[in-house]
DNA sequence: TACTGTGAAATCGTTCACAGCA
DNA sequence: TGCTGTGAACGATTTCACAGTA
């Protein structure tokens, strides 16, 4: 999950959960589907299964807005759309700025899904002087310089980074002075800023770290005590069959196991040849 | 944060809890960033400060690995990065396809960090004809119809889908099907597998609406009781005080503008005029 | 009857605070 | 003395299970 420290951590503002609020946006997309298809009423159940929860969660989340649902029927679709949205602020309009228009911040610049629902990218900086007039995205790239100004004149408040790591840091120090207080950080990097501004990162890099750790777990789950020595080139073995989609599929719950293979690092193991940086 | 199913929930294989998972690739980033400076050791403390996390997390983290450090010293900066290297099953390569060759997949695999550190693209695929053959990073994009060829010639475990929400789901039964067991998803849809297969999301909407969320939030908290009639052009009255972090500086986290407006949610309010779109 | 709303229990994650060791 | 490792307290989140109601 891409997260970074969350407003007043502690102080859970008016009473939704942090976890619930992350949740919203999910349901929202989910019967934002439902309403193009005008379908009137949902069930719990149903929503649930389209946003990929289940439905006591569901249920739990929307008791913190408050009784918007039916008993024995459901939730009207259009009106629960229309109370998250509120709820999370998109009954109005929220201009970004995109700072960093390298490969990435070029393909967030263009990606629908931005100005689709309550934002609006009113400008995109870049510190590179020949970037400077260029049109992404049918819009004119500006210039680092002027970020102070541009903030200030269309009152942004959310910034995302799509700088290098190295700029990121004084990137979000310009932004927050000039009156920003939420960031989406695409950089590798930890932001520090002051209480009250919102952080929240994306990294690629992270995410596929963790599935590399989950899928290591499942290899060593299936050789058992097989294979001692990963060393070699990648290549993975477990072909077909594997976890995969498979219903009962011997080797179940086991778990473990796991645990021998990577594990048993009792020993203090000899010193590393150390990561190729 | 971007997270999807985790595995078998519920079955915490071997101990390591997923919230701790989660950060070890943030202390890698930070211990490798001190081992290009050829620091030796270092404390909780630091470490902690450098990963931006507090040292009794990180502490109790580490906890989990094993007893890697030395009371009274610290910890051994390259020791350790192999022993997380290793935990996270980086010390092998894993070998990833993108799937999806437009903007945003494009840039994921121009994408440094990719290759970086024990993952390789093994090859992009796109459905576009026209794209096939193309080079991009330096590599020619291949056709989805050779999809599962190009899986199983390479052993590849992890998948990337960069395509538009609506090829998504179907993209990832095809990369299941053919041996795949973790997907790291960008498409903005909730993706149904089996048990047995972790799906991790990045999605960029959803994070901005957590952050319209909290913006709105500040917003209103500065107002306070304030104005009654959300009406006007924003302006944070209540200056100063506010909850806010802030030294005390005037209209500091001025927001204000955007806020006010949509709040006061407070009674049921009236059937609304339905979002757009 | 079918489904929501919600206390209460179970689980998971964080923080505290201090014993123990180099 | 300084810092790690960890039991125990605490807090947040999820799940259960069922009472309540349209």
């Amino acid at each position: 999950m891409a997260t970074g420290r969350t407003h007043r951590p502690a102080t859970r503002s008016r009473g939704i959960p942090e976890a619930t609020v992350a949740r919203l946006p999910l349901y929202l997309r989910a019967l934002t589907a439902l309403s193009e298809r005008s379908v009137p009423t949902v069930s719990s159940e149903e929503l649930a299964a389209a946003a990929g929860v289940n439905s006591a969660k569901l249920r739990k989340d929307f008791s913190y807005l408050g009784s918007y649902g039916t008993r024995g029927v459901g939730y009207d679709v259009e009106y629960l759309v229309y109370q998250i949205s509120r709820e999370l602020g998109l009954t109005q309009d929220w201009p970004v700025v995109i700072v960093g228009i390298g490969n990435l911040g070029a393909a967030l610049a263009n990606y629908g899904g931005f100005s689709a629902r309550g934002f609006r990218v009113a400008a995109l900086i870049d510190a590179d002087p020949a970037m400077a007039g260029k049109p992404v995205a049918g819009m004119p790239v500006q210039h680092t310089d002027d970020l102070e100004k541009i903030i200030e004149e269309n009152g942004v408040s959310i910034g995302v980074i799509a700088t290098p790591a190295g700029a990121a840091q004084q990137v979000s120090e310009r932004l927050i002075a000039a009156g920003v207080t939420s960031i989406l950080n695409f950089a590798p990097t930890v932001l520090s800023v002051p209480d009250g501004v919102d952080v929240r990162k994306v990294d690629l890099s992270i995410e596929l770290q963790i599935l590399a750790f989950h899928e290591q777990r499942k290899a060593g789950e299936e050789a058992a005590a097989g294979a001692s020595v990963p060393g070699g080139e990648g290549v993975a073995e477990v072909p077909g069959a594997g976890s995969g989609a498979a219903p009962a599929a011997a080797v179940e719950p086991p778990a473990g196991r796991a645990a021998a293979v990577a594990r048993k690092n009792g020993p203090e193991g000899d010193v590393p040849a150390v990561m190729p940086a």
